[in-house]
DNA sequence: ACAAAAGTGTTATTCCTACACCCATGC
DNA sequence: GCATGGGTGTAGGAATAACACTTTTGT
Protein backbone atom coordinates (compact mmCIF):
# COMPACT_ATOMS: atom_id res chain seq x y z
CA UNK A 1 0.00 0.00 0.00
CA UNK A 2 1.20 2.85 -0.98
CA UNK A 3 2.69 5.57 1.39
CA UNK A 4 1.82 3.37 4.47
CA UNK A 5 5.04 3.80 6.95
CA UNK A 6 5.51 7.32 5.83
CA UNK A 7 2.94 9.07 7.85
CA UNK A 8 3.93 12.32 6.63
CA UNK A 9 2.80 11.75 3.04
CA UNK A 10 -1.10 11.45 3.89
CA UNK A 11 -3.77 13.33 1.32
CA UNK A 12 -6.07 15.55 3.82
CA UNK A 13 -8.77 17.21 3.43
CA UNK A 14 -7.26 20.45 3.81
CA UNK A 15 -5.13 19.59 0.56
CA UNK A 16 -8.35 19.14 -1.58
CA UNK A 17 -10.41 22.12 -0.28
CA UNK A 18 -9.79 25.12 -2.07
CA UNK A 19 -11.60 28.44 -0.10
CA UNK A 20 -12.98 29.87 -3.86
CA UNK A 21 -15.97 26.91 -3.92
CA UNK A 22 -19.31 28.07 -3.24
CA UNK A 23 -20.40 25.01 -1.29
CA UNK A 24 -19.12 22.11 1.06
CA UNK A 25 -16.64 19.77 -0.04
CA UNK A 26 -17.03 16.26 0.96
CA UNK A 27 -15.18 13.26 3.68
CA UNK A 28 -16.04 10.46 5.02
CA UNK A 29 -14.64 8.99 8.35
CA UNK A 30 -15.27 5.73 9.57
CA UNK A 31 -15.24 4.64 13.15
CA UNK A 32 -14.12 1.13 13.07
CA UNK A 33 -14.79 -0.80 15.80
CA UNK A 34 -13.12 -4.56 17.02
CA UNK A 35 -12.93 -6.21 20.33
CA UNK A 36 -9.84 -6.76 21.84
CA UNK A 37 -8.12 -7.31 25.34
CA UNK A 38 -6.26 -4.53 26.62
CA UNK A 39 -2.71 -3.83 25.66
CA UNK A 40 -1.90 -2.92 29.92
CA UNK A 41 0.25 -5.47 30.95
CA UNK A 42 -1.77 -7.04 33.72
CA UNK A 43 -4.34 -8.61 31.33
CA UNK A 44 -4.27 -11.82 30.82
CA UNK A 45 -5.45 -12.64 26.44
CA UNK A 46 -8.75 -14.48 28.07
CA UNK A 47 -9.43 -11.51 30.30
CA UNK A 48 -12.12 -8.43 30.09
CA UNK A 49 -11.89 -7.59 26.66
CA UNK A 50 -13.04 -3.99 25.58
CA UNK A 51 -14.35 -2.38 22.87
CA UNK A 52 -11.24 -0.13 20.55
CA UNK A 53 -11.53 2.17 17.88
CA UNK A 54 -8.92 2.36 14.94
CA UNK A 55 -7.45 6.28 15.20
CA UNK A 56 -4.50 7.84 13.69
CA UNK A 57 -2.36 10.91 15.21
CA UNK A 58 -2.14 13.78 13.50
CA UNK A 59 1.22 15.15 13.14
CA UNK A 60 0.65 18.81 11.59
CA UNK A 61 -1.35 21.72 12.46
CA UNK A 62 -4.54 22.15 12.84
CA UNK A 63 -5.06 19.54 15.44
CA UNK A 64 -1.44 18.16 15.31
CA UNK A 65 -0.86 15.25 17.99
CA UNK A 66 -4.93 14.39 18.30
CA UNK A 67 -6.05 11.24 17.18
CA UNK A 68 -8.70 11.39 14.11
CA UNK A 69 -10.69 9.02 12.30
CA UNK A 70 -9.32 7.29 9.11
CA UNK A 71 -10.80 8.62 6.48
CA UNK A 72 -10.46 11.33 3.64
CA UNK A 73 -11.92 13.15 0.78
CA UNK A 74 -14.48 11.51 -1.61
CA UNK A 75 -13.30 11.33 -5.38
CA UNK A 76 -15.55 12.27 -8.50
CA UNK A 77 -15.84 8.61 -9.43
CA UNK A 78 -17.24 7.13 -6.22
CA UNK A 79 -19.98 6.88 -3.36
CA UNK A 80 -19.16 7.00 0.17
CA UNK A 81 -19.37 3.18 0.85
CA UNK A 82 -16.88 2.57 -1.39
CA UNK A 83 -14.98 5.80 -0.73
CA UNK A 84 -15.02 4.87 2.50
CA UNK A 85 -13.35 1.17 1.92
CA UNK A 86 -11.14 2.52 -0.48
CA UNK A 87 -9.61 5.04 2.07
CA UNK A 88 -9.79 2.43 4.89
CA UNK A 89 -7.75 -0.11 2.84
CA UNK A 90 -5.32 2.37 1.51
CA UNK A 91 -4.72 4.41 4.68
CA UNK A 92 -4.67 1.62 7.42
CA UNK A 93 -3.89 -1.67 5.05
CA UNK A 94 -7.79 -2.35 6.43
CA UNK A 95 -9.21 -4.91 3.77
CA UNK A 96 -11.60 -6.73 6.42
CA UNK A 97 -14.15 -4.86 7.50
CA UNK A 98 -17.10 -7.15 7.94
CA UNK A 99 -19.59 -4.44 8.26
CA UNK A 100 -19.92 -0.55 7.05
CA UNK A 101 -22.96 1.57 7.25
CA UNK A 102 -23.71 5.40 7.49
CA UNK A 103 -24.28 7.12 10.75
CA UNK A 104 -24.51 10.58 9.91
CA UNK A 105 -23.56 13.66 8.52
CA UNK A 106 -21.42 16.17 10.29
CA UNK A 107 -21.61 19.46 8.85
CA UNK A 108 -21.30 22.20 11.09
CA UNK A 109 -19.64 25.06 8.99
CA UNK A 110 -16.55 25.29 11.63
CA UNK A 111 -16.01 21.56 12.24
CA UNK A 112 -12.79 22.19 10.40
CA UNK A 113 -10.90 25.48 10.42
CA UNK A 114 -9.77 27.29 7.47
CA UNK A 115 -12.10 24.91 5.54
CA UNK A 116 -15.65 23.95 4.44
CA UNK A 117 -15.92 20.27 5.20
CA UNK A 118 -18.80 17.91 4.93
CA UNK A 119 -18.37 14.60 6.69
CA UNK A 120 -20.41 11.47 6.13
CA UNK A 121 -19.66 9.20 9.40
CA UNK A 122 -19.92 5.60 9.20
CA UNK A 123 -19.92 2.79 11.62
CA UNK A 124 -17.41 -0.08 10.68
CA UNK A 125 -16.68 -3.82 12.26
CA UNK A 126 -13.58 -5.32 12.02
CA UNK A 127 -14.04 -9.35 13.60
CA UNK A 128 -11.37 -10.73 16.00
CA UNK A 129 -9.15 -12.98 14.40
CA UNK A 130 -6.93 -14.66 17.30
CA UNK A 131 -5.31 -17.38 14.87
CA UNK A 132 -3.37 -15.28 12.69
CA UNK A 133 -1.33 -12.20 14.26
CA UNK A 134 -3.36 -8.60 13.90
CA UNK A 135 -2.71 -7.08 10.74
CA UNK A 136 -0.06 -4.86 10.61
CA UNK A 137 -0.96 -0.92 10.79
CA UNK A 138 0.97 2.05 9.93
CA UNK A 139 3.08 3.81 12.78
CA UNK A 140 0.75 6.53 13.79
CA UNK A 141 -2.22 4.40 13.74
CA UNK A 142 -3.50 2.37 16.81
CA UNK A 143 -6.76 0.81 18.38
CA UNK A 144 -8.07 2.65 21.29
CA UNK A 145 -10.34 1.59 23.81
CA UNK A 146 -13.82 3.70 23.40
CA UNK A 147 -13.55 3.92 27.61
CA UNK A 148 -10.73 6.01 27.32
CA UNK A 149 -10.03 7.68 24.25
CA UNK A 150 -7.36 10.22 23.71
CA UNK A 151 -7.81 13.72 22.95
CA UNK A 152 -9.70 13.63 19.65
CA UNK A 153 -9.52 15.91 16.00
CA UNK A 154 -12.38 18.69 15.90
CA UNK A 155 -15.76 16.64 16.01
CA UNK A 156 -14.32 12.98 15.80
CA UNK A 157 -15.29 12.22 19.32
CA UNK A 158 -18.97 12.77 18.57
CA UNK A 159 -18.71 10.34 15.03
CA UNK A 160 -17.33 7.93 17.76
CA UNK A 161 -20.22 8.04 20.33
CA UNK A 162 -22.92 8.05 17.62
CA UNK A 163 -21.44 5.00 16.12
CA UNK A 164 -21.28 3.16 19.14
CA UNK A 165 -24.73 4.09 20.09
CA UNK A 166 -25.62 2.71 16.83
CA UNK A 167 -23.51 -0.33 17.42
CA UNK A 168 -24.86 -1.02 20.87
CA UNK A 169 -28.71 -0.66 19.25
CA UNK A 170 -28.32 -2.94 16.83
CA UNK A 171 -26.50 -5.72 18.57
CA UNK A 172 -29.86 -6.75 20.25
CA UNK A 173 -32.19 -6.92 17.15
CA UNK A 174 -29.81 -7.79 14.68
CA UNK A 175 -27.13 -10.42 13.44
CA UNK A 176 -24.12 -7.57 13.41
CA UNK A 177 -22.46 -9.47 16.35
CA UNK A 178 -21.26 -11.62 13.16
CA UNK A 179 -18.84 -9.06 12.16
CA UNK A 180 -17.14 -8.81 15.43
CA UNK A 181 -16.75 -12.38 16.50
CA UNK A 182 -14.13 -14.77 14.52
CA UNK A 183 -15.49 -17.18 11.72
CA UNK A 184 -15.34 -19.83 14.53
CA UNK A 185 -15.89 -18.63 18.50
CA UNK A 186 -17.31 -20.53 21.98
CA UNK A 187 -20.02 -19.29 23.63
CA UNK A 188 -17.92 -17.90 26.77
CA UNK A 189 -15.99 -16.00 23.91
CA UNK A 190 -19.31 -14.54 22.06
CA UNK A 191 -20.24 -13.68 25.64
CA UNK A 192 -16.91 -11.38 26.11
CA UNK A 193 -17.41 -9.92 22.92
CA UNK A 194 -21.05 -8.81 24.02
CA UNK A 195 -20.35 -7.68 27.43
CA UNK A 196 -17.30 -5.62 25.80
CA UNK A 197 -20.19 -4.06 23.45
CA UNK A 198 -22.81 -3.43 25.15
CA UNK A 199 -20.91 -2.30 28.82
CA UNK A 200 -22.93 -5.31 30.78
CA UNK A 201 -22.49 -8.61 31.85
CA UNK A 202 -24.26 -10.93 29.15
CA UNK A 203 -25.42 -14.81 30.18
CA UNK A 204 -23.79 -16.79 28.29
CA UNK A 205 -27.05 -19.12 28.72
CA UNK A 206 -29.40 -16.42 27.42
CA UNK A 207 -27.38 -15.33 25.00
CA UNK A 208 -27.04 -18.69 23.48
CA UNK A 209 -30.52 -19.13 23.44
CA UNK A 210 -31.74 -15.90 21.83
CA UNK A 211 -29.09 -16.40 18.81
CA UNK A 212 -30.09 -20.14 18.62
CA UNK A 213 -33.70 -19.75 18.08
CA UNK A 214 -33.47 -17.06 15.72
CA UNK A 215 -31.54 -19.35 13.59
CA UNK A 216 -28.27 -17.42 14.18
CA UNK A 217 -25.82 -20.21 15.70
CA UNK A 218 -24.36 -22.90 13.75
CA UNK A 219 -22.11 -25.85 15.50
CA UNK A 220 -18.94 -26.07 13.76
CA UNK A 221 -18.29 -29.79 14.89
CA UNK A 222 -14.50 -28.84 15.95
CA UNK A 223 -14.16 -27.61 19.66
CA UNK A 224 -11.91 -25.58 21.54
CA UNK A 225 -8.57 -26.98 23.72
CA UNK A 226 -9.42 -26.72 27.40
CA UNK A 227 -7.50 -24.69 29.61
CA UNK A 228 -4.24 -26.27 31.82
CA UNK A 229 -6.76 -27.44 34.34
CA UNK A 230 -8.88 -29.37 32.34
CA UNK A 231 -12.67 -30.07 32.02
CA UNK A 232 -14.80 -29.89 28.84
CA UNK A 233 -13.56 -28.75 25.61
CA UNK A 234 -15.74 -25.81 24.46
CA UNK A 235 -17.84 -25.93 21.38
CA UNK A 236 -17.17 -23.84 18.69
CA UNK A 237 -19.63 -22.04 16.62
CA UNK A 238 -19.95 -19.95 13.32
CA UNK A 239 -23.19 -17.26 12.78
CA UNK A 240 -25.38 -18.79 10.22
CA UNK A 241 -25.85 -15.51 8.84
CA UNK A 242 -22.40 -13.56 7.74
CA UNK A 243 -24.61 -10.93 6.27
CA UNK A 244 -26.38 -8.10 8.28
CA UNK A 245 -30.21 -8.89 8.54
CA UNK A 246 -32.34 -7.80 11.29
CA UNK A 247 -33.15 -10.81 13.12
CA UNK A 248 -36.53 -9.44 15.42
CA UNK A 249 -39.13 -7.20 14.58
CA UNK A 250 -40.31 -4.53 17.17
CA UNK A 251 -42.52 -5.05 19.82
CA UNK A 252 -45.20 -2.31 20.00
CA UNK A 253 -47.42 -1.85 17.08
CA UNK A 254 -46.91 -5.16 15.02
CA UNK A 255 -49.20 -6.40 12.27
CA UNK A 256 -52.30 -7.77 13.16
CA UNK A 257 -51.43 -12.09 13.27
CA UNK B 1 -41.45 33.95 0.19
CA UNK B 2 -39.62 35.11 -2.33
CA UNK B 3 -40.52 33.45 -5.65
CA UNK B 4 -43.27 31.10 -4.38
CA UNK B 5 -45.98 31.11 -7.15
CA UNK B 6 -43.10 31.46 -9.55
CA UNK B 7 -42.44 28.13 -10.30
CA UNK B 8 -40.21 28.65 -13.28
CA UNK B 9 -37.30 30.71 -10.79
CA UNK B 10 -36.26 27.97 -8.44
CA UNK B 11 -32.53 27.91 -7.51
CA UNK B 12 -31.61 24.22 -8.75
CA UNK B 13 -28.70 22.06 -7.71
CA UNK B 14 -27.67 22.18 -11.31
CA UNK B 15 -27.36 26.42 -11.12
CA UNK B 16 -24.99 25.61 -8.15
CA UNK B 17 -22.67 22.60 -9.16
CA UNK B 18 -20.10 23.58 -12.35
CA UNK B 19 -17.46 21.03 -13.89
CA UNK B 20 -14.22 21.92 -12.68
CA UNK B 21 -14.78 21.12 -8.94
CA UNK B 22 -12.25 18.02 -7.99
CA UNK B 23 -15.23 16.71 -5.16
CA UNK B 24 -19.15 16.34 -5.40
CA UNK B 25 -21.08 19.10 -4.05
CA UNK B 26 -23.80 18.52 -1.71
CA UNK B 27 -27.77 18.98 -1.04
CA UNK B 28 -30.30 18.22 0.85
CA UNK B 29 -33.21 16.35 -0.12
CA UNK B 30 -36.07 16.09 3.01
CA UNK B 31 -39.04 13.40 2.20
CA UNK B 32 -41.72 15.45 4.66
CA UNK B 33 -44.97 13.53 5.16
CA UNK B 34 -47.94 14.48 6.75
CA UNK B 35 -51.52 11.73 7.62
CA UNK B 36 -54.39 13.66 5.50
CA UNK B 37 -57.75 12.51 3.70
CA UNK B 38 -57.39 11.30 0.03
CA UNK B 39 -58.30 13.73 -2.11
CA UNK B 40 -60.37 11.70 -3.92
CA UNK B 41 -64.01 12.65 -4.53
CA UNK B 42 -65.84 10.00 -2.42
CA UNK B 43 -63.34 10.39 0.68
CA UNK B 44 -65.51 11.57 3.73
CA UNK B 45 -63.55 13.73 5.97
CA UNK B 46 -63.60 11.31 8.80
CA UNK B 47 -63.01 8.06 6.18
CA UNK B 48 -59.28 6.73 6.39
CA UNK B 49 -56.51 8.69 6.33
CA UNK B 50 -53.27 7.81 4.33
CA UNK B 51 -49.71 9.27 4.51
CA UNK B 52 -48.70 11.64 2.03
CA UNK B 53 -45.24 13.20 0.84
CA UNK B 54 -44.63 16.43 -0.05
CA UNK B 55 -43.18 16.77 -3.85
CA UNK B 56 -42.74 19.43 -6.52
CA UNK B 57 -43.00 19.16 -10.53
CA UNK B 58 -40.02 19.37 -12.34
CA UNK B 59 -40.33 21.88 -14.96
CA UNK B 60 -37.41 21.47 -16.69
CA UNK B 61 -34.97 18.80 -17.88
CA UNK B 62 -33.31 16.78 -16.87
CA UNK B 63 -36.09 14.79 -16.19
CA UNK B 64 -38.70 17.58 -16.39
CA UNK B 65 -42.21 16.42 -15.55
CA UNK B 66 -41.47 14.10 -12.70
CA UNK B 67 -41.61 14.55 -9.17
CA UNK B 68 -38.61 15.63 -6.71
CA UNK B 69 -38.23 16.21 -3.19
CA UNK B 70 -37.91 19.82 -1.62
CA UNK B 71 -34.35 20.81 -0.96
CA UNK B 72 -31.37 22.26 -2.52
CA UNK B 73 -27.32 22.99 -2.52
CA UNK B 74 -26.03 23.68 1.12
CA UNK B 75 -24.86 26.96 1.33
CA UNK B 76 -21.21 28.00 2.55
CA UNK B 77 -22.36 29.06 6.34
CA UNK B 78 -25.10 26.26 7.17
CA UNK B 79 -25.57 23.10 8.31
CA UNK B 80 -27.89 20.57 6.55
CA UNK B 81 -30.32 20.86 9.37
CA UNK B 82 -30.70 24.36 8.76
CA UNK B 83 -30.16 24.45 5.25
CA UNK B 84 -33.07 22.11 5.25
CA UNK B 85 -35.39 23.71 7.24
CA UNK B 86 -34.25 27.41 5.18
CA UNK B 87 -35.34 25.59 2.19
CA UNK B 88 -38.73 23.78 2.78
CA UNK B 89 -39.46 27.51 4.28
CA UNK B 90 -38.22 29.07 1.17
CA UNK B 91 -39.44 26.76 -1.78
CA UNK B 92 -42.35 25.48 -0.11
CA UNK B 93 -43.50 27.28 2.44
CA UNK B 94 -43.29 25.02 5.48
CA UNK B 95 -41.93 26.52 8.52
CA UNK B 96 -44.21 24.35 11.18
CA UNK B 97 -42.12 20.89 10.90
CA UNK B 98 -42.63 19.55 14.44
CA UNK B 99 -39.56 16.65 13.28
CA UNK B 100 -36.58 16.39 10.88
CA UNK B 101 -33.86 13.66 10.79
CA UNK B 102 -31.04 12.83 8.86
CA UNK B 103 -31.58 9.10 6.97
CA UNK B 104 -28.99 9.09 4.68
CA UNK B 105 -26.58 9.96 2.56
CA UNK B 106 -27.37 9.28 -1.48
CA UNK B 107 -23.83 9.49 -3.59
CA UNK B 108 -24.24 7.53 -6.51
CA UNK B 109 -21.64 9.30 -9.20
CA UNK B 110 -24.73 9.00 -11.41
CA UNK B 111 -27.22 9.85 -9.56
CA UNK B 112 -27.82 13.15 -11.12
CA UNK B 113 -26.60 13.66 -14.72
CA UNK B 114 -24.12 15.89 -15.93
CA UNK B 115 -23.62 17.22 -11.92
CA UNK B 116 -21.82 15.62 -9.19
CA UNK B 117 -24.08 15.95 -6.43
CA UNK B 118 -24.44 14.37 -3.03
CA UNK B 119 -27.64 14.43 -1.27
CA UNK B 120 -28.54 14.02 2.39
CA UNK B 121 -31.61 12.72 2.93
CA UNK B 122 -34.12 13.69 5.80
CA UNK B 123 -37.12 12.64 7.07
CA UNK B 124 -39.90 15.82 7.88
CA UNK B 125 -42.95 15.69 9.72
CA UNK B 126 -45.83 17.89 9.62
CA UNK B 127 -48.57 17.39 12.04
CA UNK B 128 -52.40 17.51 10.92
CA UNK B 129 -54.36 21.12 11.42
CA UNK B 130 -57.93 20.20 11.11
CA UNK B 131 -58.86 23.72 13.07
CA UNK B 132 -57.05 25.95 10.53
CA UNK B 133 -57.28 25.70 6.23
CA UNK B 134 -53.99 23.56 4.67
CA UNK B 135 -50.85 25.88 4.30
CA UNK B 136 -50.91 27.21 0.72
CA UNK B 137 -48.41 25.47 -1.30
CA UNK B 138 -47.15 26.72 -4.53
CA UNK B 139 -48.51 25.75 -7.84
CA UNK B 140 -46.42 23.34 -8.66
CA UNK B 141 -46.15 21.56 -4.92
CA UNK B 142 -48.53 19.00 -4.11
CA UNK B 143 -48.73 16.38 -1.46
CA UNK B 144 -49.09 12.99 -3.01
CA UNK B 145 -50.55 9.45 -1.03
CA UNK B 146 -46.78 7.50 -0.35
CA UNK B 147 -49.00 4.46 -1.89
CA UNK B 148 -49.32 5.99 -5.15
CA UNK B 149 -46.51 8.13 -5.80
CA UNK B 150 -46.06 9.65 -9.37
CA UNK B 151 -43.11 9.30 -11.39
CA UNK B 152 -40.17 10.50 -9.08
CA UNK B 153 -36.92 12.31 -10.32
CA UNK B 154 -33.75 10.95 -9.66
CA UNK B 155 -33.39 8.85 -6.86
CA UNK B 156 -35.50 10.24 -5.21
CA UNK B 157 -38.22 7.49 -5.11
CA UNK B 158 -35.44 5.52 -2.45
CA UNK B 159 -34.97 8.44 -0.26
CA UNK B 160 -38.50 8.67 0.19
CA UNK B 161 -38.48 5.17 0.63
CA UNK B 162 -35.66 4.96 3.18
CA UNK B 163 -37.26 7.73 5.32
CA UNK B 164 -41.10 5.88 5.66
CA UNK B 165 -39.38 3.03 6.48
CA UNK B 166 -37.01 4.82 9.77
CA UNK B 167 -40.60 6.37 10.80
CA UNK B 168 -42.36 3.16 10.30
CA UNK B 169 -40.07 1.99 13.09
CA UNK B 170 -39.40 4.37 15.09
CA UNK B 171 -43.84 5.24 15.26
CA UNK B 172 -43.17 2.06 17.33
CA UNK B 173 -40.41 2.97 20.22
CA UNK B 174 -40.02 6.21 20.46
CA UNK B 175 -42.92 9.24 20.75
CA UNK B 176 -42.30 10.48 17.18
CA UNK B 177 -46.54 10.16 16.98
CA UNK B 178 -46.32 13.88 18.07
CA UNK B 179 -45.14 15.34 14.78
CA UNK B 180 -48.05 13.89 12.71
CA UNK B 181 -50.67 14.63 15.52
CA UNK B 182 -52.55 17.44 16.06
CA UNK B 183 -52.14 19.75 19.21
CA UNK B 184 -55.04 18.57 20.29
CA UNK B 185 -56.62 14.84 19.20
CA UNK B 186 -59.21 12.05 19.91
CA UNK B 187 -57.96 8.81 20.55
CA UNK B 188 -59.90 7.53 17.33
CA UNK B 189 -58.30 10.23 15.20
CA UNK B 190 -54.61 8.74 17.02
CA UNK B 191 -55.64 5.47 16.26
CA UNK B 192 -56.28 6.35 12.36
CA UNK B 193 -52.82 8.27 12.09
CA UNK B 194 -50.72 5.36 13.27
CA UNK B 195 -52.63 3.08 11.13
CA UNK B 196 -52.11 5.36 8.26
CA UNK B 197 -48.46 5.35 8.98
CA UNK B 198 -47.96 1.77 9.63
CA UNK B 199 -50.23 0.21 7.02
CA UNK B 200 -52.17 -1.85 9.16
CA UNK B 201 -54.85 -1.43 11.98
CA UNK B 202 -54.16 -0.09 15.72
CA UNK B 203 -56.31 -1.26 18.20
CA UNK B 204 -57.77 1.95 19.86
CA UNK B 205 -57.55 0.35 23.18
CA UNK B 206 -54.18 -1.13 23.22
CA UNK B 207 -52.56 2.03 21.68
CA UNK B 208 -54.09 3.85 24.48
CA UNK B 209 -52.77 1.94 26.99
CA UNK B 210 -49.26 1.68 25.68
CA UNK B 211 -48.86 5.68 25.36
CA UNK B 212 -50.44 6.13 28.63
CA UNK B 213 -47.88 3.62 30.51
CA UNK B 214 -44.96 5.60 28.71
CA UNK B 215 -46.62 8.82 30.21
CA UNK B 216 -47.24 10.43 26.78
CA UNK B 217 -50.82 11.44 27.10
CA UNK B 218 -52.19 14.06 28.61
CA UNK B 219 -55.89 14.96 29.02
CA UNK B 220 -56.54 18.60 27.57
CA UNK B 221 -60.24 18.56 29.50
CA UNK B 222 -61.94 19.45 26.59
CA UNK B 223 -63.72 17.06 24.30
CA UNK B 224 -65.45 17.22 20.66
CA UNK B 225 -68.37 17.46 19.81
CA UNK B 226 -70.21 14.29 18.52
CA UNK B 227 -71.69 13.06 15.32
CA UNK B 228 -74.97 13.99 14.46
CA UNK B 229 -75.97 10.58 15.24
CA UNK B 230 -75.24 11.24 18.95
CA UNK B 231 -72.83 9.20 21.15
CA UNK B 232 -70.39 10.11 24.33
CA UNK B 233 -68.14 12.85 23.22
CA UNK B 234 -64.48 12.06 22.58
CA UNK B 235 -61.80 13.14 24.79
CA UNK B 236 -59.59 15.27 23.83
CA UNK B 237 -55.74 14.46 24.48
CA UNK B 238 -52.17 16.12 24.19
CA UNK B 239 -48.60 14.18 23.70
CA UNK B 240 -47.02 15.21 27.20
CA UNK B 241 -43.89 15.48 25.43
CA UNK B 242 -43.84 17.22 22.01
CA UNK B 243 -40.07 16.89 21.48
CA UNK B 244 -38.19 13.54 20.18
CA UNK B 245 -37.72 10.86 22.62
CA UNK B 246 -37.11 7.16 22.62
CA UNK B 247 -39.86 5.37 24.45
CA UNK B 248 -39.17 1.92 24.92
CA UNK B 249 -35.45 0.43 25.04
CA UNK B 250 -34.84 -2.92 23.38
CA UNK B 251 -35.58 -6.02 24.40
CA UNK B 252 -32.60 -8.02 24.06
CA UNK B 253 -29.59 -7.86 26.25
CA UNK B 254 -30.91 -5.21 28.20
CA UNK B 255 -28.69 -4.30 31.44
CA UNK B 256 -29.20 -5.92 34.36
CA UNK B 257 -31.76 -4.69 36.94
C1' DA C 1 -11.88 -37.11 41.28
C1' DC C 2 -12.19 -32.72 39.53
C1' DA C 3 -12.95 -28.85 36.50
C1' DA C 4 -15.12 -26.60 32.82
C1' DA C 5 -18.47 -26.17 29.62
C1' DA C 6 -22.90 -27.73 27.20
C1' DG C 7 -27.40 -27.81 27.43
C1' DT C 8 -32.06 -28.13 29.66
C1' DG C 9 -35.46 -26.79 32.96
C1' DT C 10 -37.93 -23.57 35.63
C1' DT C 11 -39.82 -19.48 37.54
C1' DA C 12 -40.98 -14.78 37.42
C1' DT C 13 -41.58 -10.74 34.81
C1' DT C 14 -42.81 -7.80 31.24
C1' DC C 15 -45.21 -6.44 27.40
C1' DC C 16 -47.93 -7.36 23.80
C1' DT C 17 -52.68 -8.69 21.14
C1' DA C 18 -57.41 -9.49 21.11
C1' DC C 19 -61.66 -8.87 22.75
C1' DA C 20 -65.37 -8.66 26.21
C1' DC C 21 -67.55 -5.66 29.17
C1' DC C 22 -69.53 -1.79 31.74
C1' DC C 23 -69.94 3.00 32.27
C1' DA C 24 -70.49 7.93 30.74
C1' DT C 25 -72.57 11.29 27.95
C1' DG C 26 -74.88 13.50 24.46
C1' DC C 27 -78.62 13.21 20.75
C1' DG D 1 -83.65 4.55 24.12
C1' DC D 2 -79.66 4.56 21.40
C1' DA D 3 -75.19 5.45 19.61
C1' DT D 4 -70.56 6.43 20.49
C1' DG D 5 -66.51 6.57 23.01
C1' DG D 6 -63.84 6.01 27.65
C1' DG D 7 -61.83 3.01 30.40
C1' DT D 8 -61.10 -1.50 32.76
C1' DG D 9 -60.74 -6.39 32.88
C1' DT D 10 -58.94 -10.55 31.31
C1' DA D 11 -57.10 -14.37 28.86
C1' DG D 12 -53.39 -15.93 26.07
C1' DG D 13 -48.97 -15.64 24.00
C1' DA D 14 -44.21 -14.37 23.21
C1' DA D 15 -39.88 -13.18 24.78
C1' DT D 16 -36.61 -12.29 28.29
C1' DA D 17 -33.74 -12.43 32.85
C1' DA D 18 -31.99 -15.07 36.38
C1' DC D 19 -30.43 -19.11 38.03
C1' DA D 20 -30.54 -24.08 39.33
C1' DC D 21 -29.36 -28.38 37.69
C1' DT D 22 -27.83 -32.41 34.93
C1' DT D 23 -24.79 -34.14 31.52
C1' DT D 24 -20.62 -34.35 28.94
C1' DT D 25 -15.76 -34.68 28.37
C1' DG D 26 -11.53 -33.42 29.10
C1' DT D 27 -7.01 -33.31 32.61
Amino acid sequence: VAGLDTPGFRPTIENVADGNRSGPVVEVLAAVFTVRPLDTPGAAADGPAALHVLLWQRAQAPDAGRWALPGGPVLADEDVDSSTRRQLAEKVDLTRVAHLEQTGVFSAPDRVPHARVVASGFLGLVPQDPGRPAPRLPADTAWHPVDHLPATAFDHGGIVEQARQRLRGKLSYTNIGFALAPAAFTMAELSRIYTATLGHEVDVTNLYRILHRRGMLTPTGRTAPPGPSGGRPAALYRFAVQRYRVTDPFAAFRPPS
